[in-house]
DNA sequence: CGTTCTTTTGACCATCTGGTCAAACCAAGA
DNA sequence: TCTTGGTTTGACCAGATGGTCAAAAGAACG
């Protein structure tokens, strides 16, 4: 029997969690303080602990929102589709997604630098299964020399890490970079590396 | 006029500079406690301020030791080789650096990811300089047609991207792959990839 | 308007954290 | 052995931090 949230606790709540991911994601879980968050949300620290009852509970919904969606590219590789354009599409939407939320892809890297301790298990089991079952896949368009003969699971880090770096990396990568956006250049080179690596 | 270090100095600085790297590489600068440190490194924590003035130059010195060696790799990039092994024999240095050194690519990461309070004039500077200098050499590579014609900006981001993914998102590497080694596997996929990039 | 339920806040607390300091301890050379 | 200078520590401190609570202030609705 749960109610319905108010106008004011969706707006807030939503606050919260915009607040959160902006200083959780630079600053990882131990470096973010309430009182930080409390003040990019507008709220004090007693108001913001009337929607969410701990710190932890605020970083657990922001990884569990992220979760949600994070999969999503990698899931829809479709099988049956044709193989190249299939893994271009899927590095394309691992693109958009470290171009349009740059910040779920920091605090989803914090994480793991800190050694995933929340999502240890998420890991080892929903990541791990997907990727066996998609790695399947590709090794079988490899052995039907539809592409080339690729280690299925390296060609799917490359493809993380070839996109996240973005993301992760920005700082980096725009004191570097003349050009002023950086994913410009990307998507096209990105297009170039993953159809060189798979062409038969 | 300043005095040689002594024996206890020389073993206790390494101490803390190895348990500092540890920790910091792990939780990052504020998720990092002297405490932490100082259990690691196996001293006391009034000891161990005795050594270092603060947590921030424990840290600085850390980041320090990290730069003098980070940047080698490019630097040796020599304009006089031959394009193709030239770059895929940086891509291995670097792959090297990552399995031989995962916690300084950490603490790097972490770095970044905060945003580069410490060292953003060092990759607008240094860094910066050096990349313009190594693009400017690839490129003419390209422009000679003996690589592809690839933005040599994004070329170098991409071997960063593969190379240090193995370092920093060590976890998830591990909680995926079955093999128990992922920079076996690396090093011939790194090969497959650079070479396929850069085929004219 | 009055009642009820939600929202907000000021004051407060225990613990943690970076850092200090004087005093004790110890290594090593004269 | 004594002295000197480097080393270690227990006790301590001020400020930060996660979290609590009772009471005040606002919505919502009849």
């Amino acid at each position: 029997m749960t109610k319905p949230p108010t106008r004011i606790q969706k707006r807030n709540q939503a606050a919260i969690l915009s607040a959160g991911l902006e200083i959780f994601s630079q600053y990882g879980f131990r470096g973010t303080t309430l009182d930080q968050i409390a003040d990019a949300a507008g709220l004090s620290k007693p108001n913001l602990l009337y929607y969410f009852p701990s710190k932890e509970a605020i970083h657990t919904a922001l990884l569990e929102r992220l979760l949600e969606n994070w999969l999503d590219p990698l899931k829809a590789l479709n099988s049956d589709g044709d193989p190249v354009r299939e893994i271009i599409a899927y590095a394309h939407r691992k693109l958009a997604l470290s171009k349009g939320y740059p910040r779920e892809s920091r605090l989803f890297a914090n994480e793991i630098l800190q050694g995933a301790p929340r999502i240890e298990n998420i890991l080892h089991n929903d990541l791990k299964q997907l990727v066996d079952e998609k790695a399947a896949v590709i090794k079988g368009w490899a052995d039907a020399g539809k592409i080339a003969p690729v280690d299925p699971y390296h060609l799917i880090f490359s493809i993380w890490a070839l996109t996240q770096h973005y993301a992760d990396f920005d700082v980096q990568v725009r004191a570097v970079l003349p050009d002023s956006d950086p994913y410009k250049g990307a998507a096209t080179y990105l297009d170039h590396v993953i159809s060189r690596i798979l062409q038969p």
